[in-house]
DNA sequence: CGCCCTTGTTGAGCAATGCTCAATAACGCG
DNA sequence: CGCGTTATTGAGCATTGCTCAACAAGGGCG
């Protein structure tokens, strides 16, 4: 796959190289478990290279979430100019597709890191502002964030049980409740 | 606080305390930043002796963890015979209580491990049964189960949110917009 | 073409942490 | 008091995160 054994890369495609295997090892482990030994060994290069690149660990496992976070946000915000429907149907597509490394991704993430939780937010309040911006509601209103946080925290949740057993409950309809819920919310709030 | 250097315990006494200590500790990071020298130095006591009552540091972890889920359980679902509302009105309280502790079990746990997630699903599954009982709905039907464990998520969700910001919305408001929104769901669905 | 200087790369080594095991000492029972 | 059970410990090993001085590959300059 990779040629055999590529020496002395120019750092960017280093560091692209690196954070690549991080998002790989994303399917089958949480990031927690992706051990600094194992990744220098698949990149064939020595652990130090990779403190060379990223000073620790910590920065290292920043980089492969940020670079995860960017996915989900370019995978369900293609444009800026999209209705609810649409991206509910990529973020369901996407949780289709990835649900595995997205599960690790939550779950395994050293949870009081403030970094971590800035990341998480920052894409939290992203999917926010789209569903916002395509309900052409205003952004700024702090119930109507809340609101829409908890509905995404919904669909997340809905959508990963679903995922896990798609043939418990036909997609339309996982969609129309989803969908629902949301014209619901929204009906409650001024 | 504790007596000087009680030595000796009954095992039962240990791991009680040593499974406190872990519960004491998650106040102030993830689990997974508890590390055996911590808990031993806490507790006075040699690492090898926490290895004899417990085989691993997972095994501890899984201790702690089922310790956790218990008490939200038993405060959040005291009897069996309560409403939605005094059940929500628990749940938001123990989040307001317990925010901090609560966010470091949910993210500071270790992903893919699946014990862990068996815990956290058998939690979820509890929660979503006290709700479906109060409500006099079957438990059995996979789309409100699917249903109101995406509600259980949302008020997870909105119930840290405004935890972590009490004054930017009143209580009342988040109560009714999560009871409004159970009630919503359950319309949509036969 | 060949020297050299920049810099990508490595190996040896340290500290912390998870874990093992034989040895010890405290408690209870006769 | 003696003795067996067993709670407890200390020494030691492997792994893992991380540091640092030394090496060598590659391009630019003469």
């Amino acid at each position: 796959m990779a040629t055999p054994a590529p020496r002395r890369l120019p750092p960017d495609e280093r560091r692209r190289q690196l954070v690549g295997i991080g998002l790989r090892m994303l399917t089958e482990r949480p990031i927690t478990e992706i051990t600094v030994d194992d990744v220098a060994r698949e990149a064939d290069i020595s652990r130090s290279l990779l403190f060379n690149y990223f000073p620790t660990k910590r920065d290292y496992h920043l980089a492969v979430i940020r670079a995860a976070a960017r996915r989900v946000r370019r995978v369900v915000l293609v444009d800026g100019d999209e209705g609810v429907p649409v991206i509910l149907d990529r973020f369901l597509a996407f949780l289709e597709r990835r649900r595995d490394p997205y599960l690790s991704l939550l779950r395994g993430v050293g949870g009081a890191d403030p970094e971590v939780a800035a990341i998480n937010a920052e894409t939290r309040a992203e999917l926010v502002d789209g569903v916002l911006h395509a309900l052409g509601r205003d952004p700024s209103t702090p119930a109507l964030r809340l609101a829409v946080g908890g509905w995404v925290a919904m669909v997340e949740d809905v959508g990963l049980a679903w995922a896990a057993d798609p043939a418990a409950m036909p997609r339309e309809d996982v969609v129309a409740l989803l969908l629902g819920a949301l014209d619901d919310l929204l009906v409650r709030l001024p």
